[in-house]
DNA sequence: AAACCTCCCTGGGGGC
DNA sequence: TGCCCCCAGGGAGGTT
């Protein structure tokens, strides 16, 4: 499942084969994603491609006919691969380039989606214009989470999962953080102290930036079929192990569901 | 307004 | 072996 360093890393690896290149044909397969892609995606045929941006979990490929929006959802996968290779099921969506490569997207559960934005999207566009800061620019401190928190009975887990209040921190992330800064996930945000803020800021700052690294060794053969290679797995401390012993004090980790999302935690370590 | 809940979707896993 | 049911997840949008 794609978090935000697996998009980070999507945009690593898709980047260079895309800026420069032009767009010589949009094809859609299956326009039902979360969103129907619009037809406006069209328009970017002759395009030429600038950049290739991401602000939280959305990749926007700046062009100078216009702005595509893409998000990964659950399952999606970007690819760049020779425009005449085997489309296989659940090849939605691709951006043939006058090279002879294309961009396809492959999402079986169709969570996530193809949108169009005359101007950049960040500013202007309703599903990004309000979302909070990227938790690895200087934005996200201590001291800003700290205050967003003031007055907050939710969860913490909750907040921190909360793309208002900072984005890119999904399931897997907020459980391993809580994790390693000994914060219960049911703690009320606004209860927890600016000292315990200050020990966990830098914990999802370096988990984050971990697992780019980690996915940076997949950046090679990342044009290749492999699907997800799932690198980041051998380095879970208490997601997916409900039930089993903590690696740290050995006591049986507590599973519970908290907002509809699994939630696993020490409950000796995690006050 | 804040804090919940629901829903979209398919593949995979467990139970029988 | 095969079938059914449930679950996983991001996040918009609805409800309390």
């Amino acid at each position: 499942m794609p978090e935000l360093p697996e998009v980070e890393v999507s945009r690593m690896g898709i980047a260079p084969h895309l800026e420069g290149q032009q767009i010589k044909a949009v094809v859609v397969r299956e326009p039902r994603l979360r969103w129907p892609i619009p037809e406006q995606v069209m328009q970017l045929e002759g395009a030429l491609i600038h950049q290739v941006e991401r602000r939280a979990k959305y990749l926007i490929l700046h062009t100078d006919k216009g702005f595509l929006i893409l998000h990964l959802g659950m399952s999606g996968a970007l690819r760049v691969v020779a425009s005449d290779s085997l489309v296989v099921k659940h090849d939605h969506f691709e951006l043939q380039l006058t090279n002879g490569q294309c961009l396809r997207l492959n999402d079986p559960r169709r969570f996530g989606c193809v949108l169009f934005s005359a101007q950049h999207p960040g500013v202007e566009h309703p599903l990004l214009r309000a979302l909070g800061p990227e938790p690895l620019t200087e934005a996200f401190t201590a001291s800003y989470l700290h205050q967003q928190a003031q007055g907050k009975t939710q969860a913490i887990k909750t907040f921190l999962m909360d793309n208002h209040v900072v984005v890119g921190v999904g399931n897997i992330y907020a459980n391993e953080a809580l994790f390693k800064a000994g914060i219960h996930p049911k703690r009320a945000a606004g209860k927890v102290s600016l000292a315990r803020y200050q020990r966990l800021v830098p914990i999802i700052k370096e988990t984050l930036s971990a697992a780019i690294a980690q996915g940076g060794t997949t950046l090679q053969d990342f044009t290749q079929a492999d699907g997800q290679p799932g690198y980041f797995k051998q380095h879970l401390n208490v997601y997916g192990r409900g039930g089993r012993p903590c690696m740290v004090c050995k006591t049986e980790l507590t599973e519970i569901r908290l907002g509809q999302r699994s939630t696993v935690y020490c409950k000796q370590c995690q006050r």
